[in-house]
Parts: C-alpha cells; structure tokens; sequence
RNA sequence: GGCGGGUUAGCUCAGUUGGUUAGAGCAGAGGAAUCAUAAUCCUUUUGUCCGGGGUUCAAAUCCCUGACCCGCUACCA
C-alpha cells in the first residue's frame, strides 16, 4: 500500500455493560458499521471499533447482588453485546472492554501523563454527599437540600479528589470548533456546544475514593483513588489502536468519526477534547451525534393491538431488512420514527418489487433461454450505453453521498441504477427473445448480461447495508463470493465489466418475499385509500385543558429563595397533602399579602428543580400588562378542592409539563378566569381575579 | 425569557451563490405489457413553497413581522 492509502477509523460510544441491547446501540453500531463497509469498498482501509464500558458502581452492586465478581459480571454481560452485533452482521474490527488490562495500562499512563505536565491537581472538596447515589451533588443540583434522584437526605462531606484543568481549555475549545465547521456535526448540534462553551467551564474532577467506589482503574499516583468512569470510558478510543498502524503504515489514530447520541455530545465534544489537548493529543476528525427512534406508541397499539419492539423486527422481517430500514428511513442527525408499517412499506416497494423482483426476472429469462448461463458480449447498442451510464453515475453518487453522510441518498441512487434496470428489460423484452428459440439466442444473451452487470454493480454498493441478502444476490449472479463477512465487494467491483462468466446463474431466488399482512392489519393495496404509512386515522384532538389538574391550596408558609431574587418559596396545603411550590411572585406581593390565602395551583405539574429547590406545582396568577402579577382567588372554595372549567372534560395527565400547560391559555374575563370563554369553577364558586379583561393567567 | 433551527404535493423530504413551466421516492388515478415476488413500464394531480409586508427587472431562496413546531438553555412554578 501506497502512502497516499485512505484509511478509515471509526468508533462507537463503548456501551454500559448493565444495559440490554436495545435499538439505540443498534442504530449506532449498525450506522459504523455500514460507513465501514463503504469505506471498505471505496477502497480503504478501515478500522471499526466497539465495546463496553464496564467500571461503575453499578456493575459492582449488579455483581453482588448476583454474588460474583464484578469481572465475572461483565463477562457474562459483555457477550450480550457480542453476540447482538453478531447477529446484526457487524463486523467491527475490535471489541473493547474497559477491564482490558491493556487498556487500564493505557489510562493510568494518560493519568501519570496528566500529572505529570501538571495538569491535574488535588483539591480540599467540599459537597453534598448521598449516600445513596454515592455521588456528590452541587448545590445547585439539590432539590429540597435532598438527593435530586433518591430524594434521600445529603450529608456535607469534605474531601480530597482530583482534578483536571479543564477550564484552561475553554478559550481554545471555542476557538477551535468555530475554526473547523465540520468537527462537531450536524451542525445545530456544534452551535449548542459553542453555546455551552460561551459559559463558564469548571474543571473537571476525574477522581472516585475508593472508600466509597472500588470498582474502576487505579490512579498510579494516588492509590486510594480511582479513575472517573467517564475519563476511563472516554481513553478507549485512543488505548484501542495505541501503536497500531493501517497497512499503509499511517497510525490508526485519530479516529475519523465518534458515532454518538445527542446526550453524550457534551463529554465528547468537551471532556475528551480538552483532556486530549492536555496530553498533545491529535483530535479526532469528527464528533457525530445522530437523533432518536420515535415511537408513536398510541398508533401503533391502535393499528396492532400491541406496541411493537422494534429488536423483535429483524427477527420478523430479516437482519439485514431491519438493517436497511434503519439506514434508509433515518436522515443522519435527525430523529425518526419506528413503526413496523414504514419498514413493511420500504421492504416491499423498495426490496421485493425493485431489487428483489428484477433480480428473480433476469433468473428465470436466463433459465428458461440460456440454461442460466451468460457469455460476453461485444456490441453495445445505445439503451446498454444508457445502461452503462447509469451505472457510472450510480457508483459516483452513492460514494460522494457516502461521504458526505447522506446514506439514505446513497441508497436512492443506487436504487435509481436498479429501477434503470427493470426499465430496459421493459424497453427491451427479452422475453420475446427467449420464444424466438436459437434465432435470438445471441440477442437475449447480450440484454441480459446487460442487466445482470448493472444489478451486480448496484448490488455491490447495496452490500455495505445488506451485506448478507446481497452476498446471496451476487452469488446469484454467478459473483464468486464466499462469506458474509470476507469477500466483501472491492472497489474494482463497482467497475462496469468484471463480470464473471464462470459460473451459471443461481435459480429461483427470492430474496425479499413480500409482506402482505403485518399481525393481521392489511398491509396490502387499501381500496379505502390512505397509505401505509398514513394508515391510522388521526387521533381527535385532545382538548388540552383536560389535561391540567386545578386544586385550590392555602399558603402556610412563606420564604425568600435562598439562591433567586425573584423567587419565593411557598409552603402549600392541598388537602391533607403539603407540599412546596416556587413563585416568581417576589417583585409583585408582599410576603404579608400571601401568607395564609388561598390560591389556584397546577396540580398535576411535573416536578422542577428551580436554583435548587424543587417546585411541585405551580400558583395561578394573572399577569397584567402593566406587568403586575397577582395569584387568582377561589372564593369561598377550601383547600384541596379541585378546579375546573365548565363543559370541558376532565382527564388529568400525569406529570403535565409546563409548555402542555401553556397550551390552555386562560384569561380574565369579567373578574372571572376562564379558559376559552368557560369560567373556571370551584365547587363552592368561581374563581376570581382582579385584573381587566383579556389578562393572561399563569 | 435567551439563543438556534424549522414550516415546500396525501406522506417522508430535496431545492446549491435569488433567474425561465418548483422536484424525488412512496401513496392515488389512467393505460401498456406478461419474463418476474398481483411484481414491472408509461402517463398523470388543481402544490396560496405557513400568513403579512418589503428589497429587486426577478424571491421558496434576501430583509422585517406574525403564527405554529422543534432543539439547547434559563432566577419559567
């Protein structure tokens, strides 16, 4: 290999051992892998990594409560993941796991390195330690003074860790991503993190006590500590491929992508960069951060009668039709929805009637007339130069798609080659040839093997999707071809003329039968009309007031917010239930003025943490223009009751969010508080504000 | 509330630096053909390019504004 050899390095986030395979791994890994593969027959070299991450306390509690050793735990949960790729036909290069002994050599070298430059200092720590969570919180992070997550009381512990400068970063980072356009993409996702970028960065405690977390990589110079997990996790794109080089002789380092989901971006884009420009590090290439699987359960359950697992699909439909569903329906970066009916619906327009159907015509034609077997061809006349054409610019396009992350464009123009092909046949119809018996013998043998070299090449770029269905497809045409995971198509294939004559054509073949029932739904042509994947009648609108839980409460207490000027901390009595709400009501009312009234509160409101103390509901209060806030009145109504609008229905949603609330807008009209002209009523009376008409409630 | 993005055919989306009759796939309608997986091929739709202003010889494209949606973020409660 020559220096001017293309290489190729790719990764996967390293996924956390505990967690099961579910479609969001999947995507990502099927992603890499299918960006490999195309890289593969683009001709270069490639290097596909993935694995698991497997310190943490959880793996530990997981492991005793199982009653073996962490390590043993992992094994064993490791190889789900194995075996899920595996079945996925991934065929990544290295599967990596933090407990590889080379890679905890590898991060206790960075960490010496670390500290060594001086870039890690120790420091006195002062937080709020849960013991439950067994991790600190900041202040800002307590809700209640309470553990955010278990709601278990904290405790101020003082302690020494270690830290990293990351902050002395923050100025290059920004610089730095706005310099390169493309490293962080898409690139509403870079414009986040230089939006995060643009606030105070801290530095970064990368430590754990090992009083308190045994289970991770030993710090060399602090013995008693260990790694943080993600420090740990993050070093196995670099520890996998320390020292290794491509054929070319380039080191495999740096990775030309980081595949991840947008909720890992800040450490990737902000934790590892500045810990690699500590060390001198090349950066990586790219920072990708593809979108989410939507599911629209309510559908689904409507149209099936059961919400449908989308890992159970390429059980149902098929590997590598799961495979090209993903890859097709999802614009990288974007989210997109799941449903079994768009992967039925893509299977069959796509997959049976084009790729599959022209495949089995050109079969049976050379079966019937040449006894499956083709031999070359001189002339070309000018539909096979079309032909020829398309193929050209089939290759060319799918591979500059390809590169430009465009996959599900890179599919379509492979499938305008195969639809190019269906419609020579049609131009053509060698099956009038096939009835002249020997007299057009010669003709039929030259259209097919048109056809057949134009399927070959456009099965050969629809490889890196479907690497299996179109090994199949290739064998079928005589393609010599001996695995699923060797012989891939090289880049030479995707040349018009390698066709190999040496082997008869299979027979027979269907490889995509369609589907023409999805669990007893019709799944075929619907003379009611509606498509496939637009099959479920809309949902009626749901009126969103009806949504909103209303109940009078009294203030019993009232304080400043510790930690907010305009912010309030109510005590409320709800019944027989207390519980704590934030007002932004500081500039308006006087602390006097609230204690002991009776207000209206979002009942139902999902919890917020606001500057540290959690607000559980919400109080009603019109908003003038003049920007004067005052709580609406329950006259006469006591605590506890509930509030409703008049002739509206009522069916509270649990944990309402703030921007479903603000969907029912309520106004003042003639004192009364009304949503959409409907008085709100208590069961003792109307609810009352002091405000003009047409002032907004909130 | 702040910042950013979006709104194009029934559905999912393309539309480069403003330039002629605004496109693709799927779905629908009509027709041809019969080698093939009731597959294929041809033809075909009246799209207020979200609304309203403006700049220009010319705007889906640029500017302003309004509505709705989404992402991040916040002393939104």
């Amino acid at each position: 290999m020559s220096d001017t050899q293309k290489t190729f390095y790719i990764t996967t986030p390293i996924y956390y051992v505990n967690d099961a395979p579910h479609i969001g791994h999947s995507y990502t890994t099927i992603l890499a892998d299918v960006l490999t593969r195309f890289h593969k027959l683009a001709g270069e070299d490639t290097f596909f990594l993935t694995g698991t991450d497997e310190h943490g306390q959880k793996v530990q509690q997981a492991a005793d409560k199982a009653g073996v050793s962490p390590k043993e735990h992992c094994d064993v949960y490791a190889k789900r993941f194995q075996d899920a790729w595996r079945d996925l036909n991934i065929g990544f290069d290295k599967f990596i796991r933090t407990t590889d002994p080379e890679h905890i050599a590898y991060v206790q070298g960075i960490f010496q390195q670390l500290w060594d430059r001086g870039q890690i200092y120790e420091k006195e720590y002062e937080g709020w330690y849960s013991v439950g969570e067994e991790r600190f919180f900041t202040e800002k992070e307590l809700v209640n003074g309470m553990d955010p997550i278990s709601g278990r009381p904290v405790e101020k512990v003082r302690e020494k860790n270690y830290f990293f400068k990351m902050s002395a970063y923050q100025d290059w980072l920004l610089k730095y991503i706005e310099e390169k356009p493309d490293f962080i993409l898409p690139d509403f996702r870079r414009n986040e993190v230089l939006g995060f970028l643009r606030q105070p960065l801290n530095d970064l405690c990368v430590s754990r006590p090992k009083s308190r977390l045994a289970w991770g990589i030993t710090l060399p110079f602090a013995t008693d500590y260990v790694a943080y997990v993600w420090v740990d996790a993050l070093f196995n794109y670099r520890s996998a491929v320390d020292g290794k080089v491509f054929s070319g002789g380039a080191p495999v380092w740096p990775a030309d992508y980081h595949l991840l989901g947008k909720d890992i971006l800040t450490t990737h884009a902000v934790y590892w960069t500045t810990m690699l420009k500590a060390l001198d590090m090349p950066q990586p290439k790219h920072i990708l951060a593809h979108g989410w699987w939507m599911f629209d359960n309510a559908r689904m359950s409507k149209t099936t009668g059961n919400v449908v697992n989308p890992m159970s699909m390429k059980e149902k439909y098929g590997v590598d039709v799961f495979r090209y569903f993903l890859i097709r329906e999802m614009v990288v970066g974007q989210d997109a929805s799941f449903s079994e009916e768009a992967l039925v619906q893509r299977m069959n327009s796509d997959l049976a009637n084009d790729v599959g159907n022209g495949l089995s015509r050109i079969l049976k034609l050379a079966a019937t007339g040449l006894e499956s077997r083709l031999t070359p061809v001189a002339s070309v006349g000018e539909e096979a130069a079309a032909l020829r054409k398309a193929a050209g610019e089939a290759v060319a396009g799918a591979l500059e798609k390809v590169k430009a992350l465009k996959l599900s464009f890179a599919i379509e123009d492979t499938l305008q080659l195969i639809r190019a092909v269906n419609r020579y046949l049609e131009v053509k119809a060698p099956w009038k040839l096939a009835k002249e018996g020997e007299a057009g013998k010669g003709k039929l043998n030259t259209v097919l093997y048109h056809a057949a070299e134009a399927l070959r090449i456009g099965f050969s770029l629809l490889h890196p999707v479907m690497p299996s269905k179109m090994g199949e497809a290739l064998a079928a045409l005589g393609v010599e071809y001996s695995g699923v995971l060797g012989a891939e198509p090289s880049i030479t294939s995707l040349q018009w003329g390698k066709f190999g004559f040496s082997r008869p054509l299979g027979q027979g073949v269907n490889l995509f039968p369609r589907v023409e029932n999805i669990s007893g739904h019709a799944a075929g042509k619907s003379k009611a009309g509606g498509t496939l994947t637009d099959g479920a009648a809309p949902s009626a609108p749901v009126d969103p007031f009806s949504l909103v839980h209303l109940k009078v409460a009294r203030i019993e207490n009232v304080e400043d917010h510790p930690n907010a000027d305009s912010l309030y901390v109510l005590q409320l009595r709800i019944g027989e239930e207390a519980r704590t709400v934030c007002a932004g009501l500081k500039k308006h009312v006087g602390k006097e003025a609230l204690l002991g009234q009776d207000v209206v509160m979002v009942y139902n409101l999902k919890p917020a943490n606001l500057r540290g103390v959690e607000s559980r509901g919400m109080i009603l209060a019109a908003e003038s223009e003049g920007g004067k806030v005052l709580p609406v009145s329950p006259e006469g109504a006591a605590s506890g009751d509930d509030v409703k609008a008049t002739d509206t229905p009522f069916a509270p949603k649990a944990d309402l969010t703030l921007k479903e609330f603000e969907k029912s807008p309520l106004t003042v009209k003639s004192g009364l508080v009304c949503y959409r002209d409907r008085p709100l009523q208590s069961p003792r009376g109307p609810i009352r504000a002091q405000a003009a008409d047409g002032t907004a409630v909130r």
